[in-house]
This record gives C-alpha cells, sequence and structure tokens, in this order.
DNA sequence: CCAAAAGTGTTACGAATACACCCATGA
DNA sequence: TCATGGGTGTATTCGTAACACTTTTGG
C-alpha cells in the first residue's frame, strides 16, 4: 500500500471529480440516472455517475468518460453547472467536484451499470434514492439551473435525436418549468420558431389523434441558443475546453 | 527541496486555483484588475488575481482571500464563472482553475499589490497586457457572461455601495451590452423598479445640471435578481459553498 | 449665452396572455 | 359513439422601442 503512494507534492492538493446530473425526459415524466456504487465508500448506495479527473484529461473529458464508463450513456450535451467544494464534503480525502448536467431520453440510451458501478438505473425526480455525498445538492442546484433556463426561454430541443412532436414538448416544458402553460400559446410559438420544421410524418401509439412530427433544424438551433443562453455542448470527441471559449470563431 | 515533498497520493492529483475576474467601472469606462506577478513562473508579467486553493477552504474562500491578499480589494460580491482544465495551461504541473468574476466601483477599493504580486492596477478593457496562463481566454469568457446577464435583465447594482445616478447605470449598461440603449425609456424602467428608490440628494461634479442620486432597497433587489439569475454571491464571513444550495431548502 | 448633460411624455409595435371549440383516432 | 388527446384563431394586455424638447448648471 505504501508501494503505491508515488505521487509526491510539496504543497497539499485536492482530488477532483467530474458528476454528471443526466435528466431523462421518456414522453411522460421527468427522470433522473443515479449508479448503484461498487466500491467503497458507500459502496451499495446510489449516488450521481462521475470519477477522479485524470491528470491528462479535462474536466469535461472526465465527465463523458465516467459517464459512459459507469453508465454506457454517451454522445449527450452536457453543460458546466458548477464547483463544489466543501471541505468534508468525502469522506476519503479532500476532494472538489465539477457538476454537468444535461437532459436526455432515455430510450436513447441503453443504461448499463459498469466499471465502479454496480448498476445504473433511472429514478423518477419525484422519488429517487437519497444520493451520498452532497449529491442530493447538487441535484437541486441542476434542477434549478434547468428551469432557470427553460423559463428563460431555452427550448431543450438539444435532448431529441431526431423527430418530436409539440406535444411531447408541451410536456417537458409543463414538467421542467412547473407552470401551467397555455397549450395554444406554445404550439403557437414552436411551430413559429424558424428551427422547428413540420414533416409529413405522425406519430400514432395511443388511442387518439396521431401526432404532427417536427424536425430541428440543428444549425440554426444551435447558433440561435448559444448566443442567448451558456450552454456549452461537448461530445466525445471535441476538445470542449477550446471550444468553450470559440464561440465568436465557430460556424 | 526533496525534504519538502511530504504530500503523497496513490494517484496523481491536480493542483486547483482560484482565479479572478475584477471588472471596474469609475462612472467612466470599464477597467480590469491585473496583478503583476511577483514569483515564478511568469514573473513580472501580468495575470489575474489568484491562487492555490488550501486545502482547507473552498474554492470561493481562496477566491476572496487570494484576491484580498494580492490586490486589497474585499467585500465583492463574486460569481462562479466555470473551470478552466486545459492540460498544459500552467507550466508547473497540472492545475486546474476555477474562475470568478465581479464587477466593482474601482474607487471603492484601495488597489495595493500585496503578497505574490509585486504590483495590482486597473486596465481599460481596451487596452490591457495580455496576461499569461490562459487568463486572457478566462477575462473573455467573464465578459461575454457579463454581457449575457445585462442583456438578460441583470441590472448590476450590486456593484453600487450605496447611492448612484440613473446616468451613471445608463453608462455602464451601454458600456457592457455595447448597444445603444435609449435614454428616456432607460430612465423610465429604471425609476419603474421598485428596488431604486429616489433620494433628495443631488451630485453635481461636473458643469451641468447636477444629477439625482437614487438608492438601492438591497433587500427587495437581491431576491428579485437571485430568482432569475444564478448570481451567487458571497462574502468575506459568508459560508458560501452551502449558501448557494441554500435557495432551493425543500419543495 | 453657450455647451453639456439631466430629465421627461406619448405613440406604436410586437410578444405574451387569456380564452373555447372542432378533429381524428382506437376502443 | 365516445373518450382521449391533437390541433387551431382572435382579442387584450403589457413591456419594449421609437422619437425631441426643456432644464440646469458652469464656463
Amino acid at each position: 500500500m505504501e508501494e503505491k503512494e508515488i505521487y509526491k507534492y510539496e504543497y497539499p492538493h485536492p482530488a477532483v471529480t467530474a458528476d454528471c446530473v443526466i435528466f431523462g425526459f421518456d414522453g411522460k415524466s421527468l427522470r433522473i440516472l443515479l449508479i448503484e456504487r461498487g466500491v467503497e465508500p458507500f459502496k451499495g448506495s446510489w449516488a450521481l455517475p462521475g470519477g477522479f479527473v485524470r491528470i491528462d484529461e479535462t474536466v469535461e473529458e472526465a465527465a463523458i468518460r465516467e459517464l459512459q464508463e459507469e453508465t454506457n450513456v454517451k454522445g449527450v450535451y452536457m453543460s458546466q453547472l458548477g464547483v463544489f467544494s466543501k471541505v468534508d464534503r468525502d469522506p476519503r480525502e479532500r476532494v472538489i467536484t465539477v457538476a454537468f448536467y444535461a437532459l436526455v431520453k432515455p430510450t436513447d440510451h441503453d443504461v448499463i451499470g459498469g466499471d465502479d458501478a454496480a448498476s445504473a438505473q433511472w429514478f423518477s425526480l419525484d422519488d429517487y434514492p437519497i444520493p451520498v455525498f452532497d449529491h442530493e445538492q447538487i441535484i437541486k442546484a441542476a434542477y434549478a439551473q434547468l428551469q432557470r433556463n427553460f423559463r428563460a426561454g431555452n427550448v431543450g430541443l438539444e435532448m431529441f435525436e431526431d423527430k418530436f412532436s409539440i406535444s411531447q414538448l408541451y410536456l417537458l416544458h409543463s414538467l421542467v418549468t412547473q407552470k401551467d402553460i397555455d397549450r395554444r400559446n406554445f404550439y403557437k410559438k414552436m411551430t413559429s420558431y424558424d428551427y422547428i420544421e413540420p414533416t409529413n410524418e405522425k406519430m400514432s401509439d395511443t388511442p387518439h389523434k396521431p401526432s404532427q412530427l417536427f424536425s430541428i433544424d440543428r444549425m440554426t438551433y444551435d447558433s440561435e441558443l448559444k448566443e442567448s443562453f451558456n450552454l456549452i455542448r461537448f461530445d466525445l470527441d471535441e476538445k470542449t475546453d477550446d471550444d468553450k471559449l470559440k464561440t465568436n470563431k465557430k460556424k
């Protein structure tokens, strides 16, 4: 054990982790993705997916990597939430965490526990096991942030891989903002955006009128939304720490 | 030298720093506060005030402490900007930094270089020495954030310790948002807020009509603004990591 | 009396709100 | 045929934007 302690510093260094708050919307309700810890401390308890930032990767890379390793979720657009650095937030040693959050469609991702996670599971946002460390605080902060973004006008289309119906989007907005939005006004507003385009496909899986499907003009959507919000999005193969600041240069 | 390397870890740990982007508005122009480094690396070059997070303090505490130590600026309301973690951003070792930003009145603070800073100085935002590390990127990101906040409706009153005139505020908004705002509409809007109250004092220090001074109902201002923005403010004696999350205590 | 900045009122437009009925489908 | 959810139009309100002249002071 002593043998392995080979990294020496003149001053004490904190460990740094990246944690991911992944919200899911399956068309019916809001969910949150937690993992069952497969290692100590708190083995067997639930926690946010995440883990230590390696010495040769950015915090964004760590977040993506850990999320994929522990839950098999990949290719989502995450945003930085903030840093949580209470001195005693981890019993092992001083750990500072950088939290990220994202909103995805659970159905687009086969959730499989892996690596340090015994399992990974979606829970209802209304009823999930209280996670360990200060992860409950982080979830609360992430949800508050999500809510602020939606209330400030974020459309939340980054979660849809492909087609969607306005009524799905309506339900999502109702759930997130916790306001009862007028359905007619919502339809009007959404269809007025130039990045939301009607297709001639319809979807019918319930006993009622089939819903019209819309597609997203991703280019237009991204350019309009990146300007007004600080949505830093990154994917597996992006060099994100750079991109974060390239907003002017790009496109 | 070997003797001092007494902190050992099983895995490599990054160092963590907190850096502060302090914008100043003196009633005429926007400034930025930089320090001249008094230690290697880059001794003699300019950089953002900031430094290493101690093992027993939060990143917020580190930001406040370093700012005070290096520039004598204290008691400002800072917000977390984000984490910058490019692997090679510091030549010494792997350093992850948490950036904060604030807007203050330079005249309220006697800027004195101290500690690791040979000197501290306000520069015009239009013409300042390019700082070392990736601090230029951080400044750009902070300014973008400040601009977003103002454009989204932040009033920016947190920088005024006491009284202010609408024309001062007007100039500030013009400078930050880079838009030419209609002066009449601006006056109307500002005086309509219930947290901006007219006093019967006037201020006259230039050859023209003296300007009416207004005062801030800090309670109302804070409560209204903290809801719509994620302005995490903290002062020297606050336990901020907690406060940050206390806003949504229980549903 | 002139320059320089402070202060003020009205109209116009557009976005957000409030509100109710018909349609298509599967059971 | 009916229960369920999808889809649509219009009037009102409110905040934002456009617009120019008078006032006060120091030089």
